[in-house]
DNA sequence: TATATTTCATATAACGTTTCACACAAATTT
DNA sequence: AAATTTGTGTGAAACGTTATATGAAATATA
């Protein structure tokens, strides 16, 4: 007899079904089953709605259906956004999540990677900021954002097309002085490249340039400093501001509000990331939109694929531009 | 001979100690265990850096230390606060959170609790919508901002007590004739007390309160509607809007700029959660901020605590008021 | 001193899967 | 018609833990 309370094992359905209990084993995981038994196992299973415990399943194979996604924090709009889509991406392929906020913390970084390994996830997906993380072999890892060496693959927007978008962009818009902000890191990561691709587009459609990076104190008050020490008689030095983020972006509008500038008129922004915060209302500044549903497809595809053999050490997947009413639209200047 | 790739397990550190398994097994479980074997025990572990492989302790134990969270999204603020601190919370436990985004779809969160309950998870925190959503006794379930019936606690902020002191805060402020703003839901959730508290306090005050409450149709166009058709001569009918959310405040305040009406000067706006969406910067409209980090703490406490017994049904945590540059604080009207 | 009691490490049996050698029957070959 | 191959369901072993019964010391009781 069975106790009450607790669910419906494999052997129960055996029982039920009067096979071996290999035989469920095979029907549940889909091997070669001669059609009435399978039909008989699967009429049981339904009977008992029966589930496999996963626990048991993890012991015995190597299979965990879960993945492990490591993130600073799902409060900035860019990460919580990866975060939903690839949920998305997991649950279309029935894997679980293991949330990991790291909070840009080094250590907790290298325990979330131990505690993965310890809870056999099938791998990891990781936007890291530790330099020294050391992630072994047999766990599976994909990198957003950020390059970990060539047997690692990194997934990440066109950082660089990205920059040079902006440029062109304010320069189609009339622009002819502009500037790019960002804050300061020491790791060599993907969205470095922004700079490198506006100073290219900026070049080439002859925009003077001046870059602005922070690397410690207070950002929102260096950069207001920045900018106040750019007015001459009340008129700010640039026409055209390129920010790393949108979040930068937001501050800097508020800043230049303060300075009593007209976006877009005075001065046109262009921020990064096209996050939409609010609901899918439309974009709160104009913006380059990092293509994040691709993104988390591909780096769930790139781990749960069969061939894990040759993996692409790099995908840079393409951005676009949105307008969100800080720029102005080729009114020409 | 080990194999060289394999993780240690319970039985090489009982041998590199030389004691037995179920000494191991004791010292790592901290139960009593004589002084010199665990000090033994100990050395071996941190020799073989041994882990406990938490897929063959969830299948024998029943503890095994992870947390389901049901959320509909990690987009919207509210949200992304909530899986944030409830994160924190589970981490000071070492506990783990395995991330459930149900985008509202009422099938989905049940089939989410059937996973939970085939993972073996110790407990589910969820934030749902499905009316009829069943959860078996076996697991512990904390429900946010809805009551689900005595057995399942509810945490909540003191919605009612927003809604007033949202409505004191106005007339505080020289308001006289506000309005509530909110969307529908039929589901009897404890955020629908906002209205209730929100007409106490106008009551209370004096102030003369008009309530739209949208069900369907495009609620941002909806409002501007609504908005607008309380327009007399290029004037609002009203001086104070209380929205349900902050993301409607956003959006209402992006009407009013269009119905020219100016913020706080002709019309004072006050929205409901007080996340702040970038970064640690200030509120983006005054508002009444819910405890989000109390309420993840209380959530995480309640399914942890030793004694699961006697739970409280509901837990309301105290909300404030935050100044956002949408009320005019003071400066009488 | 002999017996009863306590203490505490040990060994063994689950937990619910997957895997794999095995057996048995049917189909094919010689 | 006998021998071989092929196909396929079976049942036991193993995965790494925890819990429980066991038994050997050590201490207390008579």
């Amino acid at each position: 007899m069975k106790k009450e309370n607790s669910a419906p094992t494999m052997k129960d359905v055996a029982r039920e079904a009067g096979v071996a209990l290999g035989t469920v084993s095979k029907v549940v995981n889909g091997l070669p089953v001669g059609e009435t038994y399978k039909a008989r196992v699967e009429e049981a299973i339904r009977k008992l709605n029966y589930q496999v415990n996963s626990y048991a399943q993890g012991l015995k194979a190597s299979k965990t259906h879960t993945v492990a996604l490591l993130i600073p924090n799902t409060l900035e709009p860019f990460y919580a956004s990866l975060v939903y889509h690839i949920n998305l991406a997991l649950l279309k392929r029935k894997y679980r999540m293991l949330l990991c906020s790291t909070d840009y913390d080094s250590n907790l970084e290298q325990e979330y990677v131990a505690m993965a390994k310890q809870n056999k996830v099938d791998g990891i997906i990781g936007l890291t900021y530790n330099p020294d993380l050391i992630i072994d072999e047999a766990t599976p890892f994909i990198a957003i954002d950020r390059s970990m060496g060539p047997k690692i693959p990194c997934v990440t927007s066109d950082n660089f097309a990205g920059g040079q978008l902006a440029a062109e962009k304010l320069a189609d818009f009339g622009c002819r002085r502009v500037a790019f902000l960002r804050w300061g890191s020491s790791l060599t990561n993907e969205p470095n490249k922004r700079k490198a691709g506006f100073e290219n587009g900026c070049l080439a459609r002859g925009l003077s340039c001046e870059m602005k990076i922070i690397n410690d104190g207070e950002p929102y008050k260096e950069f207001e400093d920045f900018l106040t020490a750019h007015m001459k008689n009340g008129k700010l030095d640039f026409d055209g501001i390129f920010c790393v983020t949108d979040t930068l972006a937001h501050d800097i509008l508020k800043s230049l509000e303060k300075l009593g500038q007209k976006v877009p008129g005075d001065v046109q922004v262009i921020g990064f990331d096209g996050t939409r915060h609010f609901g899918n209302k439309a974009y709160t500044c104009s913006t380059i939109v990092q293509p994040v549903p691709e993104i988390a497809e591909m780096c769930v595809e790139l781990l749960t694929q069969e061939n894990m053999r040759a993996r692409p050490p790099l995908v840079c997947l393409p951005v676009s531009y949105a307008y969100g009413g800080t720029t102005s639209e080729g009114k020409d200047a």
